[in-house]
DNA sequence: TTAATATATATGCATAATGCATATATAGGA
DNA sequence: TCCTATATATGCATTATGCATATATATTAA
């Protein structure tokens, strides 16, 4: 579901439905989980998967929050080509923000499923 | 899972994690098709059932706006005792804009089971 | 050689959502 | 008369979001 600018006003546009809160915190922590060290660019293309839009300043700005919050620490890679790479990883703290994510996720669902539920017996 | 003040910032506060965006509105899309018409005094005690807080201003300045955007129609009831109460029924639009949330949610659904899965094949 | 493109990070800004506090008014009960 | 419950409403500070823009490095195409 997606979002014509022309007919989308943000109070009523349903593209803008069902969005989690801060969502790209947890995506990027669990992509540095399965992949470290890692740095913005590519993590930004990774995001994808999740659904999130393509936004560079979003995903520099969530990954030095996390730094400053040490979630996550990073490092200059200025080896290879093209210009210098922030690399992150997680700190034991971002571990455990992730897994409190995940158990936040699965009391979101219990309750998206009560939701919907509740929806369905009215529409019988 | 639920948020002392103290130790709550709002950038790592587990107990932020999870919520799903602009969520009371279609919680009250929903109680107002479940019992219609209705109040916002009388609104703002169900939703403690979808573990919202117990906040008067966002219920009756989420209404405010519904009915701006034609999704609920208000008229005022003056009759038995005590203040007059604003009386919301739903339009068809906010049928419309109720069943797209719901949409929105099953889609939500899915992409959580994806995480907490792609987690937990980390975890092992 | 120069111009365009891909890679890589970063900031600025306007709008909107959120939580919390506060204001105002009506009616019933101690 | 004062307190409480009912009922609606606004103000304010902080945060999140999306979008645009700036800056720099290296590669590729003209």
């Amino acid at each position: 579901m997606c979002c014509k600018k022309d007919n989308c006003s943000p109070s009523s546009c349903s593209c803008r439905g069902g969005k989690i809160e801060r969502f790209i915190e947890p995506c990027l922590l669990l992509l540095l989980k399965k992949n470290q060290p890692s740095h913005g660019y590519e993590l930004l293309d990774n995001l994808n998967a999740f659904g999130l839009n393509n936004d560079p300043g979003s995903v520099y700005r969530t990954l030095r929050r996390l730094e400053n919050e040490q979630m996550v620490k990073s490092s200059w890679d200025t080896e290879g080509t093209g210009p210098a790479k922030r690399l992150y990883e997680l700190s034991p703290e971002g571990e455990k923000l992730l897994a409190d994510w995940i158990t936040n996720f699965k009391n979101t669902r219990k309750n998206l499923d009560k939701f919907i539920k509740e929806y369905q017996d009215l529409e019988g």
